[in-house]
Order: C-alpha cells, then sequence, then structure tokens
RNA sequence: UGCUGUACUGACU
C-alpha cells in the first residue's frame, strides 16, 4: 500500500489540488494531522498548487515548525508571488540554513527583482552551487548575459545547471551557434542540455540539425521526443510530427499539444479534432 | 531514514 506521504508526493508533483485535499481529509480521520512530517508535506501541496492559505492555516498549527517547515512555508509564499510574506517568515525562524538563504535569493529573482535578489546573496554566510546557480538564472533569464557570464566565471566549481542557464540564455537570444560551442567544451552536460540544442536548432528553422543531435544523444526522455516534436511541428512537417509522436513510449500533454499543434498548422482541422478528443487528461 | 531551494519541451496568458 501506498503511504500517506507517497500519495502526497505524487499529488504535488502533478500539481493535482484535488487528490491533494482527499489525502489531507484521510490523514486528518487517521488521526495524523499532527504528525509533522506529512504536515511538511501538506503545506508543500498547497502551496505548489496555489493554495497559499490553506498552507499558511496548516503551518500555523505545526507546534514546533523544524527548519524544513519554515523553508517549505517561504518557497510557498515566494511561489505564490507574496515576497512580503516569505521574508517576514526568513526573518520570523531562528535557525536559517542554506536553504532558506537560496529560497529567498530564488524569489526575489524570479520576480525580476535582480538587485534586491544580488543583495541578499551577498549576505548570505555560505553560497554553494545551487544559490549561484540561482541569481546566474536570474541574469541570464534578463537577458544579462554579460553578468551572468561574470558569475560563472566568478563561483568555485560550475556545474551542469550553471552551464544550462548560459547555454538556455544564448539559445533563447538565438545564437545557437554559441550554445553549441560552450555544449562542446564542457564536460558538464545532461539530458537537459541536449534537449536545449534540439530545440534552439529547431526554433531556427534547422530542424536537420535538430534532428542529428536528436539522434546523437545518449538517451531519448520525454522531454527530449517532446522537443524534437515541437520542433517538426513548428516547422509544419506532419509526416515527422506523426513519426515521432507513433515513435514515443510515453507522452504527457505537451507531446498531444505538439502534435496537435502538427495537424492544425498543415490545415487538417479534423484530424486536430480528432487528436483533441482522443488526448487523455486535458488541462 | 524519509519532507524544503537552481536549469530543458507544447498551448494559453
Amino acid at each position: 500500500a501506498e503511504t500517506f506521504a507517497e500519495k502526497l508526493r505524487s499529488c504535488t508533483k502533478a500539481r493535482n489540488l484535488w487528490h491533494g485535499k482527499e489525502i489531507h481529509n484521510s490523514i486528518v480521520q487517521s488521526r495524523l494531522q499532527s504528525d509533522r512530517f506529512l504536515a511538511n508535506l501538506l503545506v508543500d501541496m498547497y502551496g505548489k498548487c496555489g493554495c497559499l492559505d490553506a498552507a499558511i492555516s496548516i503551518f500555523q498549527a505545526i507546534a514546533n515548525p523544524n527548519v524544513f517547515s519554515w523553508n517549505i512555508i517561504i518557497s510557498a509564499c515566494s511561489q505564490n508571488g507574496k515576497l512580503d510574506l516569505a521574508t517576514q517568515y526568513f526573518h520570523k525562524m531562528n535557525k536559517r540554513d542554506g536553504t532558506s538563504w537560496t529560497t529567498l535569493v530564488s524569489a526575489f529573482a524570479h520576480a525580476g527583482h535582480l538587485q534586491l535578489a544580488m543583495k541578499i546573496f551577498n549576505l548570505m554566510p555560505m553560497r554553494d552551487a545551487v544559490s549561484w546557480n540561482s541569481l546566474i538564472w536570474a541574469f541570464a533569464d534578463n537577458d544579462e548575459l554579460d553578468e551572468a557570464w561574470r558569475m560563472i566565471q566568478a563561483m568555485p566549481a560550475p556545474d551542469i545547471v550553471s552551464w544550462t542557464v548560459i547555454i538556455q540564455a544564448l539559445i533563447d537570444a538565438g545564437d545557437v551557434v554559441q550554445a553549441r560551442e560552450i555544449f562542446d567544451n564542457t564536460t558538464q552536460r545532461s539530458s537537459v542540455t541536449w534537449s536545449l540544442l534540439v530545440t534552439g536548432y529547431a526554433q531556427g528553422g534547422q530542424t536537420d540539425k535538430a534532428k542529428v543531435v536528436f539522434d546523437r544523444m545518449p538517451q531519448h526522455g520525454l522531454t527530449s521526443w517532446n522537443s524534437m516534436l515541437a520542433g517538426y511541428s513548428q516547422a509544419g512537417n506532419l509526416h515527422e510530427s506523426r513519426r515521432a509522436f507513433d515513435g514515443m513510449r510515453e507522452r504527457d500533454v505537451a507531446s498531444w499539444t505538439g502534435i496537435m499543434t502538427a495537424y492544425a498548422r498543415a490545415g487538417h482541422l479534423e484530424g486536430a479534432e480528432k487528436i483533441f478528443s482522443a488526448m487523455p487528461g486535458k488541462d
């Protein structure tokens, strides 16, 4: 039997609020609502599903919140756009760890407050790769590639995510050539960077190069298939879109939307409609 | 022990 924890985890991952509430009910009925571990998971679930009020009330009912509880509520506030509240919780806790700091940096970074994010980053007692990457991402995402580049040079040990962020920024800027060069010159590759290159080539109209990269990548995950499919679909290539879609052994909403778009772009509106009705779990 | 922070794909916005 799956435990409450496992069930909650999958709800959180799938952002399934409805099922999450059911599990919450079962937890209450089993009189486990004061279990701190489960409460932490509930706060996280409600926060990620957009119910900040519910997250807060569960957090407040925790008798002795631990560092996880605090970090989760800070994260919940920032994911729901409440930076002021997140900051208040941050100040209220008395044993902050690196994650508490990084959560706050990330909150301001995602809100586009680069200078504030940097200020908090500079105040951190300890910085790890995740905190560096959060800030590098913020600069890269705001087209401040020079600053992002300065930071990756300054950080002690750039990791896979650091390079992914830079590669993504170059692709967003339309510079696939430079992105490819960095990809080729680093050993820090992952399925994420491989997929990014596929997307980068496809977005530049180079579906042939995208396909070469796709064929060369060591493992084909759901996202890499979706990237390739999106490339064909955007290029108006219904035949290859169909082949890609049929070749997938698992599909998600992005896959279904991709194939549907391919039909629509090719002018096959009936085909698109058929796909739409055959599609499981429309969102 | 298990719970929290950073990166990739579609459409909408």
